[in-house]
This record gives structure tokens, sequence and C-alpha cells, in this order.
DNA sequence: TGTACATCAGTGAACGCGCGTTCACTGATGTAC
DNA sequence: TGTACATCAGTGAACGCGCGTTCACTGATGTAC
């Protein structure tokens, strides 16, 4: 079969593209390095990936998967709060193993511009927080803690990157994580802190989108109460 | 004099590779553009500052500058933690106003390298949180809190200018300040949360290098105690 | 079953460009006698 | 005060390199009749 050829080259490409970018940074990822590191000519580069650009998309893809390749580890435990602490400590981890791939991922810093894998990464972060909410266990409204554990989480994996290694203490890390989590979560037990907002996020949470009994203002208005509560007390 | 000359073109140069990092990013920063924008052959950049790498170098500094303009209204206030406060917004705001130099400052991520704008904010950092825990404020050591604001601000920052501008919250540059603050710092009454640790946070940061009345091995020891206090309850 | 043709993954070699950098020089300014 | 010389900021033009990219091609594989 030659689709077998095709993504046994393509595969070839990507795994020598890989291991430059982690040797000596994005810098070293030239179109010319990889074809040479691949053992492949110029053209077969732009055959298969179109220019650079969509070659580095795809070696951050490649990076991509291995990353949730391990996230799979994190089926739903019965602690959704639980849940957030691991995803954490993941993130960092991917970051401190391959820095190179993370600083292509999350360090490129274009203005008005967010990276793809941020953008992902957001998208999970996400659905973890709607389980949150819907333990009535999220004090903030879902997007704005997303915001806020992303922001957090990246600024401690870039600062543990470039920390010279003897100097990294990860202490960083889990005193971040908690003092957010602390920030962005309730205990356990609900009722506890402010009952009104929590149970307004977790039912907010809870709504599916098409709201069965309510016209389309009712559901509507009902959501902006909602959203009136959450920021109440 | 000619030392007015020479600062004329200095200037006019960095002023120039300002404007073109500003507008196109470092990469619009080329040695080339940098030459044709200030009205000045290539020979003249290499003289006044010896290579590619100088010129970066000078027009980071150049940016620094600006930012510790700014910085001079935050001569010491009464209340160290208010300082603090001041003192992220400020961060927060220069990068937002200035992405492209925040971004070649803080954003460019080699692994186990400091960013030399990150190595001099953290210095001025560490004044400040000495002066917090010199208050009694202070709830962890001074190197930790300060490695912990310092991560959680740039990851702010990052993420504020990564996000398209219509959808810039600040809310989360201030949501993420006071939940950091909080976990840092106590109540201006002391006593208040963990006063054992506290005290001793303050203590150890009120000692002078040279400990009069006591032995090398004494001032030693003592140090050891005191960090022994801050981590206890 | 054999031949003619189409498809397509890959080769070999080159293109032009912008980059950082350097060589040899000019012309103005300051200095010594 | 005038001349000879040194200093030095800046010019004009070019160097070589590595880059992303593309052209024309080859040879193996699959397909139609």
């Amino acid at each position: 079969m030659s689709g077998e050829n095709f993504s046994d080259t393509r595969e070839r490409i990507l795994a020598a593209a890989a291991e430059l970018l982690a040797q000596g940074g994005s810098e070293a990822m030239s179109t010319r390095a990889v074809g040479a590191a691949a053992g492949v000519q110029a053209p077969t580069l732009y055959r298969l990936f179109g220019d650079k650009q969509g070659l580095i998309d795809a070696v951050i893809a490649y990076g991509f998967e291995r990353y949730l390749e391990d996230k799979k580890s994190l089926d739903p435990s019965p602690d959704p709060v639980d849940d957030l602490r691991r995803g954490w400590d993941l993130h960092v981890e991917f970051g401190l193993t391959h820095p190179s791939f993370y600083a292509l991922m999350y360090g490129t810093v274009r203005p008005g511009e967010v990276p793809e894998a941020a953008a992902r990464t957001f998208g999970v972060l996400i659905g973890m927080l709607e389980r949150v909410a819907r333990a009535g266990r999220l004090r903030l409204q879902v997007p704005k803690a997303a915001q806020m554990i992303q922001a957090t989480s990246v600024g401690v994996t870039l600062s543990l990157i470039t920390a010279p290694p003897e100097a990294r203490d990860l202490d960083l890390s889990t005193g971040t994580r908690e003092t957010v989590l602390a920030a962005v979560t309730t205990d356990p037990l609900p009722a506890s802190a402010s009952p009104l907002a929590s149970h307004a996020i977790a039912l907010e949470a809870a709504l599916p989108e098409e709201l069965h009994g309510f016209t389309a203002a009712e559901a509507a208005l009902l959501r902006e109460w909602l959203r009136r509560l959450m920021t109440a007390g």
C-alpha cells in the first residue's frame, strides 16, 4: 500500500523536526535542516506540508498528541477539583519535559493572536471547570476561572523553564496552584462561602442549550438573572 | 562637541529600532531595516553597538528606561503592600502599552536562561518585598513570594497581550493580583494569621549582614532557626 | 495476460532574497608645534 | 596664526551564507482495455 510509504516519510520528517526542535529550539528547525535530518529533499516537505508554517503546525500537533496521550490518564475522577489539580501538574510537567515544544506553543507572543495550543488547552480547561460548576464548587464564572488558571499556570511554567535547572523550585508550582484553586473553587461541602453565587453558577452551568418549558425570551431573562446572582455576595 | 553628534546618531538609531519593533515585532528589527529607517549605513550600527545582539540589548535598555521612568512615581508609600499592588498594575500596563517590547523582554524563552529584564524587575520586586517583610506583613519567604508574584504577573500580562483587544478583560489582572497578594501578605494588623512565621520573617529580613554581638556561627544558627520558624504554622 | 497510460512520491539542482557583517575609504574636527 | 598630523564618525559598496521555495525530472506503482 502506498499510503504506508506516505505516512512513513511523513512520520520520519516529523520525528526529525521534533528532535531538532528539542535540541536547538525553533531556530534550528529550518526546512533545510529538517530535510537533511530526515534524509529527504526539500520538495518532499512542500508536497507533504505545503510550506514551512504547515510543517511547524504539524510538528506542534505532533507534540500536542503526546501531551494529550498523557492527559488520557485524566479520566474524570469523583472530585472535579482534584482533576484541576492533576491537569495543572500535567501541564507544568509537560512544559519542563519538552521546554522547546512548550516555548513554541505558548511562548510565541504576537499581540492579539492566541496561540493554537493555548486555545485548545483552554477548551479542555473550560470542560473541566464546567464539571466543577455543576458540582456547585465554583466561585467564579467558568470563563473567568479558566482565564486565571491558564494565565497563572503558563506563567509559572515559563518561569520554571527559564530558571536555571538547579534553581528550579517546584514549590512555585504547587504554591501558586493551591492559591489559585482556593480562590476559584469552594470546599467540598456546598453552602460554605457564598452559597447564593455558587449555586447560581452551578445552575447556570447545568442549563441545557434548549430549555424545555421556557420561551426563548424567558430563558434569556433567566440566564441574565442567574448571572446577576453570580456577582452578588 | 562631537559627543553630541555621537549621542544624536545613537539616539536616532535607537528610536528607529524601537519604532520598527513596536510596529512589526522583533523580526522587523533587522540591521538593514534599522539602518534605513535611521538614515544610516550599516557600519555605523557596528561601530556604535558592536553587533546585532548589542543593538537588541541597547533597544531593550532603551525601552526599560521608559518603564522605570513611570516607576519612579512609585516612591515608597506608607503601605508597602499597596506599593506591590501599584507595581503589579504598572507592570501589566507597560506590557499592554508596549506589547512588542514586552514580548522581547519576557516572552523570549530559552531553557535555563533568565531574560535580563526579568532579572532586573525581579530585583526591584525583592526590594519591595523586603519592605513588606520588615513591616511584619509577609507570609512567605521573600524569594518565594517574589517568584510567585513575578510568574503570575508575567503570565497574566502575556495572556492579556495575546487576547484579541476586544476580549481583553482587565478583571483577570485585578482578580489574580488580589488572589496572589492575599496569599503572600497578611492584613495590616500584625498577629493576624500566623504571628510566629510572619514575625520570624520580619526579623530575618531586618537582620543586617554583619550581626554585632554574635559570632559567625551563632549568627548562622540564629538564621537557621528563624527559617525553621517561618515554615512552622 | 500483456501492453499503454496515468498517477504520484520522491530526486537533483537551482533561484532569488534578505540577512549579518566587513573592507576600504572620506571628510570633518581637534591637537601639537 | 598657520601648518601638519591624528582621530574618528560616518559612507559606499560589497561579501558570503542560509534561508524558503520551485523547476524539471525520474522511476515505481496502480489501472484500463
